[in-house]
Formats: structure tokens, C-alpha cells, sequence
DNA sequence: CGTACTAGTCTTTTT
DNA sequence: GACTAGTACG
């Protein structure tokens, strides 16, 4: 009996094609991960491959280390030497060791999205381009596209011709790159593209990873770009040895570049390919499948498949719609504890899944009432809080000063009286003589236009130089350390009676610890290597699944996931599919999303649970959307219960048949602009709703809510979002909407979300001086009062680098470990 | 030079 | 609704 033995004829056809190129188109949970690690072992094991010649690409960090940690468990040894990582951390690597042939420095740093925007405002300005016509956004997003399509900037001038945006575009282009290159840093998508150009520039480093790769995996191949696919190409092209992994239905990065050419076309570009299809799902019911199945038929220019499994059909999926959005949190968040109370369920067995970050809040604030554990994925990355950038900022300068961007962060962070006239000289003086802004600034005394300012900027530079010299001798940790007190950075942050200070110091605590985990998870840890690994983290390569919480996350981090108990919240017209793609000319958008759906439902194994809101509130406006039409696909055989009859007769139709087309057809509706004609909703309900939701009068409401006045968007099928022009909804009197403070910046995945802690993150309270440096009226084992968690007993006082930890046993909320600084507690 | 306030924008999805 | 950039003011 061998490991082999344990797959199906499929996954073993895949895992002996070891030679030529192979594809494998692997539908939702038909054991690809599986599949590759076989692959690898048997490689390893029975092929006599040297584990350093093999590389398995992917596109997490999350799932590179599952993949090598599902390696080691198989083969044992060698492991390590196996080149497992994602297409970014890939390049950078190739990078750190030779861009110096593209003329950059070895430790250039890496931009982010805040970063771009920082520079091309500044370009902008040089340009005279007017940003109200031509957003920094949009040209940052042509940049993107041409990158992602390795377009350089010269291409791209040719390509201009007699578009002037695009002209300007092109112009703006080619200054980034410029700046970039000064400033000895790439962007995101350079990583692949500079990479790209390394090999065509250098064939003896292309053959040196040839020979090196002679058996190259890659994962998630249908979300491959242009460059990416390129990239893979030149590599692969000595050994021939490719094995590509991936499902055309799950591709749901177009908007990022991805190519769904490169899968669909693997055939053609390699005549030669063995093809082998995974079809008999391990993961979920077939109800879960069929239903899957049977939205994704929807969509045309596909690859035929349809899972099957044998684990028996299981329960029907669950159906519900709700007035608004309030309620159908309230509605997820008791069924969840339901399921835990009657040990259905443990809180990580239930996902929430969504179409985009800002629906989590409602449901957040739900978690936070009910007192259920939960994690939120995604949204505002840790790393780009301000704080943490700042300090990043520091980092950076100490470790490359050609970093323009870094520098000027920081500058006047905190305030050191140095202003927007002093900066500008400094500019000018460093472009006169095409130096940096750091080594302009080290040369202050030089600068003849900035007078006595100069005084401000030379303390400056010699803190920066004291850091860097002591990096010698110092750790990572010390470092930071001392950055956060030599610049005063954290006395001003005590200081201040910002309301998220507190939270921003918990930040702070935050990266020191991960700063600290870093130092002793690496041999030879680097300040450089650190700020690389930060800025290639992916917000779901934090999740922890030891952890006992609910995960609420979008569709798109949710891809690759596997759970329990699934929760398709905010399944509306207008919400998902999106009003973007709805009006879009475009039909391959709606299909997009349509894979985004089936995403969404191949992530449940036994229960899955369809939840929409009549009503919702989207950038402060209320939005009336009907159900969703991936859930008219859906065979109603399959749902608990029926899709609510919305009183319009082709509407009914629609529902009714849209099970039998095999395809989506033509919109019965008539296209797109903007109709004036009464909602869609029965009457009654609606008004019902306004009454209990916006405090207007059912009656007030429809008078304002007359044609003509009541707006059907043009969602192109006339199903559209009704909304009062020009009038904001009054806010819904009958819903408590807490102010969120800390919980917003909270620290990315904290580990204690439990319900009391968030709870006083949602009242907003915590202002007032702090009491670092002073002494404390209060001891350990006294009684003290906090004005959210009450009474408690003083267990510990700690002496912290800037302020008392005071862990407190509250009566009521349990054990809670706080600054004094903060927590303003009091004696009693 | 620093701040407090206002007006405008916005993400749909992310390495 | 929330966040941000820009401006007017001290």
C-alpha cells in the first residue's frame, strides 16, 4: 500500500505525468493541493528528482506554507530545499540577487498602493496633469494593466497615438518609472515585470534558473496575468516540465489582469499537454454541487465540466430575505450561535462570505453584541495604518535613503517644524544636482534657500545616521525600539487626546511583536529581508484556523477555503452581482462575477446559507435591490424556500425559468438609462419597511417615492435600485449604529476579538492624559472601576517601555489586560 | 507653520 | 457613511 494508493484514477493520472507539459483543470475541492503535493513527493521519492529542482508557485503566502507544510508531511526530507513560494516573493527573491543588471541596488524597497499615489501626485504636478480630469487612480490603473500586459512605457506612447489621456498616461508613465528608479524602488507588478526583463536581458540568469526549475508547478493557474504567464513561460521553456493547475470557473481576477486565456489556450501554446480533468468533489453535498453547477452552466466560453460527488445530497440549501441589512445580520449571527448553542457547529466551522469589505461592518457590529468570537479578512490592511507606515518609514530610510517617498513620510513625523516651503527647496536643490532627497538633506547646510531652516533638518539626518550605524551591533527589535523613543514618536502618540491613540499604541505593540516573531523564526534575519516579507503579505495569510472564530471575509480572500457552514450574506442585484458589472456593457463582467458566485458556494461541505436585505445602505444612501439573479439560477428544488414572488410579472417569469436556459439570455427588460416609474416592490411592504426604517411615514415616503421621484437606476433589466434622489434617508431610527473606533483599527486579525473588549472599542471613550512616567493611585489587589467593564479586582501592575500594563479581573467582563494610560481607572 | 473645518470622492474584488 | 484632500485661519 503506497501514499498513491488513497487517490482516485484522475489525481493519479496527474500525479505520474511527471515529464512534458501538463494541465490540470481541477474543479472546487477535487484535491489539486492534494494532487501537487502527491506530485512533488513522487517526484522526490520515486523519480529520483532532486527536491531542489522543483518549484510549486502559488499565489498566497497562506497557501505556499500550506503546500510546503503538506510536503514535509509526505516526503520528510528535502523539503526545504523545494523552491515553494508565490509569483512576488519569487521574483523578489531573483531580484534581491541580480536587478543590479538592470542598473538598480540590491535592497531597492518594494512600493505600495499608497506609495504609487504619493509619487504620481508629485508627477502630476510636474506634468501639469489636472487630477480632477485625470485621477492618479486611473492613471495608476492604466500603468497596472500595461504592466500586467508587459507594455512598457515607450509601447505604450506607440500605442497613444492620437488619444490624448492615453498620451498624457504614457507621459506620466515613463516620469514613474523614472521616479522609481531614483528612488531605488519597484511597485508591485514590477516585481514580475523587472523579472521578466532580467531574463530577456540576461540569458546566462535565465539558463542559471532553467536548470535549476527543471520541474515547475503552478497553482491557481487560471488567475495568471500576461507577465505572469511569461515569466512562467521562460523558465519552463528548456525543461518543457510545466504542470499547471487551475479552473477556469474560478477566475475572478480579470480586474487584477489575469488572462483567462493562458488556461483556456494551455493547449495551444503546448500542443503537446497532457489534459486531465478532476471532477469527483471531496468537499461538499451534492445539493451544494448541483446548485454550483447549475449557475455556472450560466456562463458561455467555458471548459464543460460538472462535479459530482458520492457523499450523498445532503441538506437543501437555505433561503432567506430580509427587510434590511440589520436584520439579516441579526438573522446570521443568532443562527450561528444557535448552531454553537446545539453543538451543530463551533464558531470555525461558519463563514461569512460577501462581495465586498464594507458589508462587514453590520455584521461586525452583531458579533460584537451577541459576544461571538469572529475575525474580519481583509479590509484595510494592518501594514497600511498610518502608524505602521510611519514607522515602516523609519525602517526604510535606515535602510535605503535613495527612498524618497520613505523619507518624506517621515520628515516632519512628529513634528519637527519642518514645512511644505523648506521641502520644496530641498527638491529643488536635490533635482538640481540629481541627487536623493536624503542626501539633499544631508547637505542642508549647503542649501542657501532654506536659511535657518536648515538648523531643523541637520538633527534629523544625524538620528538617522546614528540608527543606521547602530544597526551593526543591534536587533531588529532593539531598533525599532529605539526608534519609537528616540523620535518621540510614542510621547507624542501619549499626548495626544486623539480618541484612537489607544488602539494606534496597540498597533504599535502589534508590529514590535512582529518584528520580534520574525527575528527568531529567520537565521540570518535582515531589515531589508523584514520590509520585503511585509510588503508581500496577503490579508488571508494572517488567518489562523486554529482559532475559535467566525471568519467574516470577502468572496475573493474566501477562494481556495473550504467550511463547514457557509453564509452568502448580501446575495442582492446591485450588491453581487455589483452595479458596476450590471451596467456594464460588457457581458464578460457579469460573468465574472457569476464565478465569483460559484466560488462563493463550492466553499461549503454541508450547509449553505443564502442571505439578501430589501433594503441597504451603500455610501450612505439606501439602496432597494431584488434578489440576486445567481440565486434565481439556483433550481428551487434545491432551497428551503422559495424565492420571494416579487409582484412583477417578468420578474416571475425571469425566476421561473431561468433553471431550464442554458444560457443567459437576452435581458427582457430594454438597456439601460434611467426610467422614471414606481418601484418594484409591493406596495404594502415597502411601506412597512420605510415606516420601521426610516422613521418617514409609509404615506410621506410614497408621496416623496412618486414617479418621478423615486428613480429606477439603470441597472439595464429594469430591476434596478430605487432610491429618493437628492434626499438622504433618514437614519433608521429604530437601530443602535455604534460609533466605531478602535475596532477599526484594531490590530489586523487581533487575537482577543471577544465581544466585551470590542464592545468598549465601540463606545469611543477612551480619551484623557496619560499617566505614564506618574505614578498610579491604585495597587495591585485593589477594587477599581472601568467605565465600561465596571468593577474588578487589580491582579498585576507592569512597568511597560512607556506607560503601567494593569491586567484587571472585572466582574462582569472577565480578565482584561489594559494601559493605565487609557483604561482611567479608578479606585474604589 | 500648524490647525480646524469643509467639500468632495469613493472600492467591487487584491498580490 | 467615512475618509481624504484642500483651504481658510490663527
Amino acid at each position: 500500500m503506497s501514499i498513491y494508493d488513497t487517490l482516485n484514477e484522475q489525481q493519479k493520472r496527474a500525479v505520474f505525468q511527471t515529464e512534458g507539459p501538463v494541465l490540470i483543470l481541477a474543479g472546487a475541492g477535487s484535491g489539486k493541493t492534494r494532487v501537487l503535493t502527491h506530485r512533488v513527493a513522487y517526484l522526490i521519492d520515486q523519480c529520483n528528482v532532486n527536491p531542489w529542482n522543483i518549484m510549486a508557485i502559488t499565489f498566497t503566502n497562506k497557501a505556499a506554507g500550506e503546500m510546503r507544510e503538506r510536503v514535509d508531511d509526505i516526503v520528510g526530507f528535502g523539503s526545504d530545499s523545494i523552491w515553494v513560494s508565490t509569483f512576488h516573493s519569487t521574483c523578489v527573491r531573483i531580484l534581491r540577487r541580480y536587478i543590479d543588471r538592470l542598473g538598480f541596488d540590491h535592497n531597492f524597497t518594494i512600493y505600495d498602493t499608497d506609495d504609487q499615489k504619493t509619487v504620481m501626485k508629485d508627477i502630476c504636478k510636474k506634468l501639469q496633469i489636472d487630477t480632477k480630469m485625470l485621477k492618479e487612480r486611473t492613471i495608476l490603473g492604466a500603468i497596472s494593466s500595461a504592466k500586467d500586459e508587459l507594455i512598457s512605457p515607450l509601447t505604450y506612447e506607440m500605442q497613444a497615438a492620437g488619444d490624448f489621456t492615453k498620451q498624457r498616461i504614457a507621459g506620466a508613465y515613463k516620469e514613474y518609472q523614472a521616479a522609481l528608479k531614483k528612488s531605488n524602488a519597484l511597485d508591485f507588478d514590477d516585481l514580475i515585470v523587472k523579472t521578466v526583463e532580467l531574463f530577456q536581458a540576461c540569458p546566462d540568469v535565465l539558463e542559471y534558473y532553467q536548470d535549476r526549475f527543471r520541474y515547475i508547478m503552478v497553482d491557481e493557474y487560471q488567475d495568471t496575468n500576461t507577465a505572469q504567464f511569461e515569466l512562467i513561460r521562460l523558465l519552463a521553456s528548456k525543461s518543457r516540465n510545466l504542470c499547471v493547475v487551475g479552473d477556469d470557473d474560478q477566475s475572478i481576477y480579470k480586474f487584477r489582469g489575469a488572462n483567462i486565456r493562458n488556461i483556456l489556450d494551455f493547449e495551444k501554446v503546448y500542443p503537446e499537454a497532457v489534459v486531465i480533468k478532476l471532477e469527483q468533489n471531496y468537499r461538499s453535498t451534492q445539493n451544494v454541487l448541483d446548485a454550483a453547477n447549475a449557475v455556472i452552466r450560466n456562463n458561455v466560453g467555458r471548459k464543460d465540466k460538472a462535479l459530482w460527488t458520492d457523499h450523498g445530497a445532503g441538506a437543501l440549501l437555505h433561503f432567506k430575505q430580509f427587510d434590511s441589512a440589520y436584520d439579516e445580520a441579526q438573522y446570521v449571527v443568532e443562527d450561528i450561535a444557535k448552531k454553537k448553542r446545539e453543538r451543530i457547529a463551533d464558531y470555525s466551522d461558519c463563514a461569512i462570505l460577501f462581495r465586498t469589505n464594507a458589508q462587514a461592518r453590520v455584521m461586525e457590529e452583531r458579533f460584537v453584541v451577541a459576544g461571538i468570537p469572529y475575525d474580519v479578512v481583509g479590509g484595510t490592511n494592518f501594514y497600511a495604518r498610518r502608524e505602521i507606515k510611519d514607522l515602516l518609514a523609519y525602517l526604510k530610510t535606515i535602510d535605503n535613503g535613495r527612498d524618497d517617498v520613505a523619507v518624506k513620510r517621515i520628515i516632519n513625523v512628529p513634528k519637527r517644524g519642518i514645512g511644505a516651503t523648506t521641502l520644496t527647496r530641498v527638491q529643488e536643490y536635490a533635482d538640481e544636482r540629481n541627487i536623493s532627497f536624503y542626501d539633499a538633506l544631508r547637505e542642508a547646510d549647503q542649501i542657501m534657500t532654506i536659511g535657518k531652516s536648515a538648523a531643523k533638518l541637520t538633527p534629523f539626518v544625524t538620528m538617522i545616521q546614528t540608527f543606521r550605524s547602530k544597526l551593526e551591533y543591534y536587533s531588529l527589535e532593539e531598533l525599532i525600539k529605539d526608534v519609537l523613543e528616540t523620535t518621540g514618536y510614542v510621547a507624542q502618540l501619549e499626548a495626544s487626546d486623539e480618541e484612537d491613540a489607544e488602539s494606534r499604541m496597540e498597533n504599535i505593540d502589534e508590529l514590535i511583536s512582529k518584528i520580534v516573531s520574525y527575528e527568531e523564526t529567520h537565521d540570518e534575519p535582515s531589515l531589508s529581508e523584514f520590509l520585503e516579507e511585509v510588503a508581500l503579505v496577503a490579508d488571508i495569510d494572517g488567518v489562523n484556523e486554529d482559532d475559535n472564530k467566525v471568519l467574516l471575509m470577502t468572496l475573493h480572500s474566501a477562494k481556495g477555503l473550504e467550511f463547514p457552514h457557509v453564509y452568502l450574506a448580501g446575495m442582492e442585484d446591485g450588491v453581487f452581482p455589483s452595479y458596476m458589472t450590471i451596467t456594464s456593457d460588457d457581458p464578460a463582467e457579469i460573468e465574472e462575477e457569476r464565478r465569483l458566485a460559484y466560488v462563493g458556494i463550492t466553499r461549503a461541505k454541508e450547509d449553505l446559507t443564502i442571505t439578501c436585505a430589501r433594503s441597504r445602505m451603500i455610501r450612505g444612501e439606501t439602496q432597494y435591490n431584488p434578489v440576486s439573479r445567481f440565486v434565481k439560477e439556483i433550481p428551487p428544488a434545491l432551497l428551503d424556500q422559495k424565492v420571494p414572488g416579487i409582484k412583477h410579472k417578468d420578474f416571475e417569469d425571469y425566476a421561473e425559468d431561468s433553471y431550464e436556459r442554458s444560457h443567459f439570455k437576452a435581458k427582457p427588460f430594454g438597456m439601460g438609462t434611467t426610467q422614471e416609474k414606481p418601484g418594484i416592490f409591493d406596495k404594502e411592504k415597502l411601506s412597512r419597511l420605510q415606516e420601521e426604517g426610516t422613521g418617514m411615514s409609509g404615506e410621506e415616503f410614497f408621496r416623496k417615492a412618486k414617479p418621478g421621484m423615486v428613480t429606477v437606476s439603470s441597472l439595464g433589466n429594469g430591476l434596478g435600485a430605487t432610491r429618493v434622489p437628492g434626499e438622504a434617508m433618514p437614519k433608521p431610527k429604530a437601530v443602535v449604529t455604534p460609533k466605531r473606533t478602535s475596532l477599526q483599527n484594531k490590530p489586523f486579525l487581533s487575537k482577543a476579538q471577544d465581544g466585551a473588549s470590542a464592545l468598549a472599542g465601540l463606545a469611543g471613550v477612551s480619551k484623557g492624559a496619560p499617566a505614564a512616567g506618574g505614578s498610579l493611585d491604585y495597587s495591585e489587589g485593589d477594587r477599581v472601576r472601568h467605565i465600561k467593564y465596571g468593577e474588578g479586582t487589580v491582579l498585576k501592575i507592569e512597568e511597560g517601555p512607556r506607560d503601567f500594563q494593569v491586567t484587571v479581573e472585572f466582574d462582569g467582563a472577565g480578565q482584561k489586560v489594559m494601559y493605565a494610560a487609557f483604561a482611567k481607572l479608578k479606585k474604589v
